[in-house]
DNA sequence: TGTTTCAATAAACACCGTTCATTAAATTTG
DNA sequence: CAAATTTAATGAACGGTGTTTATTGAAACA
């Protein structure tokens, strides 16, 4: 019986499909441009046949959240790899600035956008950023052991240092940085990387 | 001639009646149950009626930031007056975190949600925010000019401490704190006032 | 009183997410 | 192989959105 498993495996195929075109089209439009109708246009099909394979928008959302966090799981490992934990620390924090500022949109709908959230309402935890978090959880935890940070406890350490990046990126992605006198877009950058380091090295023990 | 003098008085008013149901709206059913429709409904105009009075959605809601940015001025002034710098800052960010962590509607429409910020794309500035973070700035001035803050430029300072509080307060209102394990609601909110307490101390010359 | 100005609106346009009865093809059964 | 059944796909509709425009009717002016 090669059937069922055949249709299973197109049933997969399908799902990727829409869930391709949905993080392309995110990618180069937006949140306000994706539409489960230019979706439906893009993979050729009915818009009805998109809910045969997601329960909702949100629920095609949190997908694409997922493959996001994938991405910036990806640059974690790739540019995050002293053997230094205090170093790490330094590259997870400008791996993250950098993800955010070069792809504006799918940090919104990681950090930003309530749609993709609303799945997780009702499960126990969020597992699209398990990965990530843990990353950034473990190398913390590492520096707090070896006493080279002010904090006390891994998690006030972890939230601290989170906020600290996520608010920095998150003002000036949602242009509320105009309100800060700046000569140019490049200096507003500059800006975030430097105030980043300094930070770290406001709680450097 | 008293009969322009009163047209334009009426013309206020009506403007006025559409922002007060749209800040009531905002405030009661958030962004996504505020529509055009439903606040014609409220003041018992038809929708067309509310295009002779805001250019489109984007410049209500513009407005409606304006308000909000009123409401936190306010709180600013009241709660903010300590005669030390210091204690002031402190006061500053601890009324900057209980408003968002109240209005959380009204504060995703004062730093998250891009729809307001359309209006100032073309605008040179954005005075909404203007009088509040002038509180928040000249506090931090006299506070590096009396040399007890480790920032030595204002700017980098304001960024800092403005980021991270916003840090936190988006993270918490989006739900994204879900990653990390906590054991109540009430938990996380007292963290925020903790790690933002702890933040102003690591700062602190 | 007749004319003009102008505030208000009904109706339409072009979108959106979502649901459901119908169709047609693939699969299973007799 | 033919008939019955399962199932993937869809057309059409529902109720919503922001926005525009031609029309109406009342107020202001001459």
């Amino acid at each position: 019986m090669g059937i069922s498993e055949r249709k299973e495996r197109e049933k997969l195929e399908m799902k990727e499909r829409i869930l391709n075109a949905a993080l392309t089209m995110f990618i180069e439009e937006g949140y306000e441009g994706t539409s489960i109708r230019k979706i439906a246009d893009v993979i050729e099909y009915s818009p009805a046949t998109i809910y045969l394979y997601y329960k909702d928008k949100d629920d095609l959302l949190y997908d694409v959240q997922g493959e996001a966090f994938d991405k910036l799981y990806t640059a974690f490992t790739k540019e995050a790899v002293s053997k230094s934990s205090r170093k790490r620390l330094e590259q997870i924090c400008e791996s993250y600035i950098r993800f955010g500022l070069t792809h504006p949109e799918l940090y919104g709908l990681m950090f930003t956008y309530h749609s993709p959230m609303k799945v997780v309402d009702d499960l126990p935890i969020w597992t699209n950023a398990q990965s990530a978090f843990q990353f950034l959880y473990d190398t913390i935890a590492a520096c707090i052991g070896e006493g080279i940070l002010k904090f006390q406890h891994v998690q006030e350490a972890v939230v601290s240092i989170w906020a600290f990046g996520h608010g920095l990126i998150s003002l000036h992605n949602s242009c509320r940085l105009k309100v800060v006198p700046l000569e140019s877009p490049d200096q507003a950058e500059e800006l975030i990387y430097k105030l980043t380091r300094q930070f770290l090295s406001f709680i450097r023990a």
